[in-house]
This record gives C-alpha cells, sequence and structure tokens, in this order.
DNA sequence: AGACCTATATATAAACA
DNA sequence: TTGTTTATATATAGGTC
C-alpha cells in the first residue's frame, strides 16, 4: 500500500511479517479506539500473531464487550466469521443483563473449597476468585458446546 | 480525516453518527481481514453500535478466535482494556485450555431448578442452559468486580 | 438507507537509524 | 527490537443522487 503497491497475501520473510503485523495491529487498534469515540460504540479486537502472542483492546472494556456478544449470541444474534456484516435487523432495543439480583452460582471443584462449595464471593480470597474465573471459562465452554448439540 | 481534518470526538448528529460508524466499521474489518491474510494471523473484531446492533468480523472465525482468548485469559495472560496492547512476552509457545475435565460449576437460581441445584450440563434443556449461561455471565461480572477490589 | 464522488487525512512498505 | 523517514496507497468526511 505504498512505496509500491503490495497484495495482500502472506507474506513470506518473517521478520517483515513480524513487523507488519505489528504495524498494522497498532493501526486496527487505533482505528477501533477512533471508531468507539466518534460513534460512541463499543468494540474489542483480539489478534493474535502466527507466534502465538495474543494482544486485545477493547472498549469499555474487552470483557464487557465479550460478555455483551456472548449474551447476544445465546439469545439468538448470529455472528458470521470472515469479513462479512453481522445481524443489522430492525430497531433491537438493546439488550439488558437479564436482572441483576439473586444470582449464587457456586463452583464446587477439586481445587475449589471441597468442603464448602457455596462460598459468595464477596468472601473469596483473590486466588480464590481466579480460580472460579478459570472454572466459570471452562464452564462456559461445555455449556456453549452443549447448546450447539441441542440446535 | 478528509474533506476537512476532524477531531477524533463523538459526533453529535444521530444521521451522520451512523453513517460514519458504518463506514468506518467496514474499514475496520477490511483491516483486520487484511492483517490476517498478510501475517497469517488470526483475529476477530466486534462492534456494537449506539443503537445496539452487533456486528462481528473474524477469522478462522469469531468463535475461534473468542475461544482462544478465553483460553489465554484463563491462563494469566492479561487483556488490557483502552487501546493499549497486550502482553508479548517471551516465546509463548502456544497455549492449551487447561485441562478439560473434573469441572463441577453448578448453578443454583431462583429461575433455575430451585429444589435440584447440581444438575450436570448434559442432562439440561436448552432453556435451562440459556439460564445458566446468563447467570454465569452475570457470576463474571460480579467475580471481576471482586477481583478489581481486592487488586 | 445505500452507492458513487473527490479532496484530503491517514496508514503503511521499504529503508535506515 | 523500536523509532524515524518518505513516497505512495487507502480510508473517509462531506457531498450528491
Amino acid at each position: 500500500m505504498v512505496r509500491t503497491k503490495v497484495e495482500i497475501k502472506r507474506i513470506e520473510d518473517k521478520a517483515k511479517r513480524h513487523t507488519t503485523f505489528t504495524k498494522r495491529r497498532q493501526g486496527l487498534f487505533k482505528k477501533a479506539s477512533e471508531l468507539c469515540k466518534r460513534c460512541n460504540a463499543e468494540a474489542a479486537v483480539i489478534t493474535f500473531s502466527l507466534a502465538g502472542n495474543a494482544f486485545a483492546f477493547g472498549h469499555p472494556s474487552v470483557n464487557a464487550v465479550l460478555a455483551r456478544h456472548n449474551s447476544y449470541d445465546a439469545n439468538g444474534q448470529p455472528c458470521n466469521d470472515r469479513g462479512s456484516v453481522d445481524d443489522d435487523d430492525a430497531e433491537s432495543d438493546a439488550q439488558k443483563v437479564p436482572e441483576d439480583g439473586g444470582v449464587v452460582v457456586v463452583a464446587s471443584n477439586e481445587d475449589l473449597n471441597d468442603e464448602d462449595d457455596d462460598m459468595k464471593v464477596e468472601e473469596m480470597s483473590m486466588e480464590e476468585l481466579e480460580k472460579l474465573d478459570s472454572a466459570m471459562e471452562e464452564m462456559k465452554r461445555k455449556v456453549i458446546a452443549q447448546m450447539k448439540l441441542l440446535v
């Protein structure tokens, strides 16, 4: 796109490829940021380099956007892969988190309070919270996998 | 950026904002697509317009990237929000999802099997799965909020 | 709403520090 | 690696249809 028009195909030279990845990733994050600011939108960008490194941008936060996306997904709005656009249906009068109250999810994991599997989040240590968080990620994957089987 | 230099701030006019959102979203997806092709990378972009519409791009697929991100996240690599970069540590010789087995997260929600709060995912109906999924989203937010308090 | 236009702002490949 | 520099390709604001 520049000194000479380049074809959009895989760069073979490893060093060059990584340099381009870094530059373009920065550009991509900047574009995402501008989109959020200018349009008061929410967006998340997640990238993995070929080397396996992860980079993410999110506004208001990566997790916030992913959670919202998950809830949309679960509610039926599909997400195209591969450069195509998504829904864009009618009004879509916003998404509300169910109702915030009364949810008492507890975790019983071999590594996590075997005897007392009903601790409240407010009473957990950081270590316990992190374990619960990981357990939930795993559970999430299982639930989604199971849902797909039933659809 | 164009006929005249524009400030990167919120566009007040609703129609204009939406037009810009559409154009910039298309540009963002294109950039993401080019990054993937040129650098053989994986990337996902998720956006929500102010109106609440969801749009997503992913290579090789939105879900593939999100799943990979989840596993990274659970394994400790943090994800900055707000336009900043992520890890980029040493070799990062790939990521494996912990080990899939032994996790027995259960949900007890007023709307979800009050009497039996220890159902296995494999035995749940679609409706129950969706409720559990929503409950987990909510729990996730609470856990993260609590973590932030402790950090 | 979209599709096209066009002038200008940006992004960026290549080279080098 | 990370940051220049520079020439050129793209993206896009503001129109028009």
